[in-house]
DNA sequence: TGTACATCAGTGAACGCGCGTTCACTGATGTAC
DNA sequence: TGTACATCAGTGAACGCGCGTTCACTGATGTAC
């Protein structure tokens, strides 16, 4: 055998890895394989022996993400624990709709990065994308307090996370989107309590 | 003189219009110049007598809804007549955030097709998205019974507004986008009406 | 232990295509006389 | 009213560039004997 298998698994990561920072930072259109690769320390036409094509790679970096803080934001929430509930959704949302998050291009969440790059991606993209929501809507699904409005608090604070910073990203203005992240954010925070009262009446 | 003026700005139109419906339908980046001649029923080359480049024209498309729809929604809501107020508001909820909407691509709201697009775009489109976010919040600031979440809740109805369309044309599960819309819909009415009792105790 | 060999990750030149942009040209329009 | 002319919106061929993808090749690696 030629070189070890770990050691293919090892630079498909680093490329992957390197992407979804490109992708996060300069746009999928804006990124073209060879950023991509220099990025990872290879040359151009190794690209092939690892993905199909741009859109795969795409879809994986996503994909790295879910595994990557999507899984320590799983941690975070306890998931599999007992003790779950209300505190680790407002650490979720404080964390997601934080200024820091907001200016962090390259550590973002790919839905606020690329979200109507997502909605016109082939099969693979889509999927990897929807993934990454419902996986946030679970988290927030599962760790809200029982009662009639659970499904619809999760979808509204996956909205209020999600689109808050989609529209805060969209615009120049630094004061506008700031005003808009913490509009989001203290709303976030208040629809929690307010339906926490509700479903313990 | 050969043609008349009015003549140039009629084909201008022609053009703006139609470059309009296939960025919303196609997107940005996978709609060329010859795409939008062809479809105004004029060649390749004509472009340039008219725009600068594309990204003028993204940024014009984006004014040419402001001015279209957007006057609309300026009308509907009555700006500058006297009888404002959280009615008009919840016309444009019902509306923006209608099943409708959700599907007319073509119709569509630029801030819902092109999120990604703009926040990476170059200054006149910045600016024209920001306009007609800008337009949106104004609208609803200036229909919101007057308090001190008169402006917060502003923000959060253009985000839930905005957001909430985002994520559901980010899906590809027709039941997810239509659960997600739904919520947005009942809390941005929901929202109108809290705030509204907040304001008058 | 040492040597010949097979594998395949990585190289970098080349291909082909599409697209934004340019440019010399055309021909319909409206004006000047 | 009629004719010569100037203008310029629109044409379509051509250019140049970047990018995704292909491909023949290389050379380091680990195995076989």
């Amino acid at each position: 055998m030629p070189l070890s298998a770990a050691h293919k698994q090892q630079t498909r990561a680093k490329i992957v890895e390197g992407a979804r920072i490109l992708f996060n930072t300069k746009g999928f259109h804006e990124t073209s394989i060879e950023d991509i690769m220099l990025q990872a320390g290879l040359t151009r036409g190794g690209f092939y022996n690892h993905f199909k094509n741009k859109d795969e790679l795409y879809a994986e970096a996503v994909a790295c993400f879910l595994n990557g803080r999507g899984q320590s934001w799983r941690e975070e929430a306890g998931v599999g624990s007992v003790d779950t509930g209300p505190d680790t959704v407002q650490a979720m949302i404080k964390s997601y709709l934080s200024s820091e998050h907001l200016g962090d291009l390259e550590g973002q969440c790919p839905m606020i990065a690329l979200p109507s790059d997502a909605a016109r991606a082939g099969p693979p993209v889509q999927s990897a994308y929807e993934g990454l929501l419902r996986a946030m809507i679970g988290l927030f699904e599962g760790n809200t307090p029982k009662g009639p409005d659970q499904r619809e608090t999760a979808l509204i604070l996956s909205t209020l996370c999600v689109g808050g910073m989609v529209l805060a990203r969209s615009v120049n203005d630094r004061d506008l989107a700031e005003e808009i992240r913490s509009a989001a954010f203290e709303k976030a925070l208040s629809s929690i309590k307010t339906d926490a009262n509700h479903s313990v009446p």
